[in-house]
DNA sequence: GTAACGATTAGCTAGTTAGCTAAATATATG
DNA sequence: CATATATTTAGCTAACTAGCTAATCGTTAC
């Protein structure tokens, strides 16, 4: 597991807003780039590194290509590293210290109940 | 939220094997650095970007100074993270994927079903 | 083929990061 | 106070990253 990409391409505000952008949306990397009052050729940079790293991907149709993120690589990333880390985290205690933590938000952190 | 700094400091190969070492046992700055065979004061930075990140902390005893993993706010941080941009998936959305995941290669796009 | 458009690659400069050695800080001990 | 140990800070160089402009590649339309 190449946690180390991921991390790098996550480690970056610009990358992290244009994901934040591209979960509610597919774009193309022209919208994008407006968007971010940035050079073309450094955003595309930015996304190659994204896509790179399997957390965005870009279908292109005629000239455009439109990026979308990739939401399962992303979680399975962030949670698999978490259960590679945090070992003494059973999903139950997991539930468990949330609820405890704030009981008033946050849903419940699904486990295999084991 | 500080994301950046959370990936920044997870981004680098030696911190976040310092953190998988660190999961199992707390250690020295010294007994961390004898394993990877890195200059102490190179290593020193690491953890310093590491604590200053939160990921780790420090606690002087005597003339040693013990390092521990933060599993809470590694895991609050990354999870908090996941849900603020993979907002579609749902907590059972997530276990009903992952089961589905098995089977077929091809994730549906998600909705806003949740 | 030529022009226009969308996106990327190439090449450059400025700022940052990673590693080192040497010096400094802090704690125990005599 | 002087010494030894544990760790960090300071200062340096090499390598990398981020951003830009100019040039290139691929597609659509004429």
């Amino acid at each position: 597991m190449k946690m180390v990409k991921t991390f790098e391409a996550l480690a970056s505000e610009p990358r992290l807003k244009i994901l934040a952008y591209l979960s509610k949306a597919t774009l193309t990397a022209g919208e994008i780039a407006e968007r971010f009052d940035m050079a073309k050729p450094s955003l595309s940079k930015h996304l190659s590194i994204l896509e790179n790293a399997g957390l965005i991907t870009g279908v292109k149709k005629g000239k455009f290509i439109h990026y979308s993120i990739v939401s399962d690589h992303i979680f399975n990333q962030l949670d698999g590293y978490l259960q590679e880390v945090c070992t003494v985290r059973g999903p139950l205690k997991r539930e468990s210290e949330k609820k405890a933590d704030a009981t008033s938000d946050g849903p419940p952190t699904p486990g295999k109940d084991g």
